[in-house]
DNA sequence: GCCCCATAGTTGGGTATCAAACTACATCCT
DNA sequence: AGGATGTAGTTTGATACCCAACTATGGGGC
């Protein structure tokens, strides 16, 4: 319930109540890029609350995902794959080697890229994160309607792909 | 054209070639979660990127709209409209008002809080702002499809407002 | 074989963010 | 009036990210 409804925001106070104060957001209310932030945020918001409860970081979860579907992957494609910079997933891959949820060799035809895969306990990990995932977006289908998620969903990857 | 359409990632090589690589996206695909990530990703830097051309950072936009539209609003009340902590506004109310764009007084009744307003120079700079959002907006207007662009914004108002 | 340039991954610097602890002021209750 | 409790804003510490510069490796042309 944070955030903005078009109107106003809502706020909790420590006592439970709950103050309403009318918020005029200009022309904000109907651009699709202010909008776009505060929904990803707040899903973002939840699926972390969501995943702290087993121990795990948001982030890793699609990490996970990808290298469980492409098994030997390269660190740069699974970076284009995920959307972030190739910097961005050295301490994450790291991290997860040291804690054995993935293995990392060198290819043999070349030297300089690696290859990533599960381990078991990655396995069981991404397991459990996918549970997670599933309670997590059965929140936003209940929200968006099943009637139009395919339509949304189609416009979520349109943006993603064509903009420049 | 960065990121996934459901099948795979486009890379750019540095000779202007582009190879398609075909990733398995797994569930990741069909879940809106990962969907609205990668769609935020993208559409925040591009408007980063437009928004660099003119000197300001992104952030800074709805900050300063949400002032101009709400004369005299305080810090906290800010941060709930804008969806974020308002520990994060200390630095950017900051720096606004070093740079002469916004004003901040103590208010007399409660001498907590502070009113934020803009100063004429700041009413300038939201100006240059909002004619850059605009044609950020009409760009994504565009991959939306107008038929399709208020149920789409009616979606991410209700994940804004009803996501725990 | 050697040079040039491209690519895989890492490092370093900078920014944005959250959460929890803190300070200063306000309000409520008795 | 004064103590308990709540709220506005700041500080501090941690995380996640981008970008540019770097190291090491690969491969084509000569």
């Amino acid at each position: 319930m944070r955030g903005s409804n078009g109107k106003g925001v809502v706020r909790r106070t420590k006592n439970g109540e709950t103050v309403a104060k009318s918020i005029n957001f200009g022309p904000l209310a109907y651009w699709v890029g202010f909008n776009l932030r505060m929904a990803q945020e707040a899903a973002f918001q939840a699926f972390s609350h969501r995943s702290q409860e087993i121990g795990e970081s948001p982030g890793r979860f699609a990490t996970l995902t990808l290298i469980a579907r492409n098994p030997g992957i390269s660190q740069t494609e699974l970076s284009l794959a995920n959307g972030r910079d190739k910097s961005s997933l050295t301490p994450v891959v790291e991290d997860l080697v040291r804690r054995g949820l993935i293995e990392r060799k060198r290819m043999d035809s070349d030297r300089r890229t690696y290859r990533l895969n599960l381990t078991p306990a990655g396995k069981k990990t991404l397991a459990l994160m996918t549970r997670c995932a599933r309670r997590h977006e059965r929140n936003l289908d209940r929200i968006i309607g099943l009637r139009d998620r395919k339509k949304f969903l189609q416009i979520l990857k349109r943006i993603a792909a064509e903009m420049e």
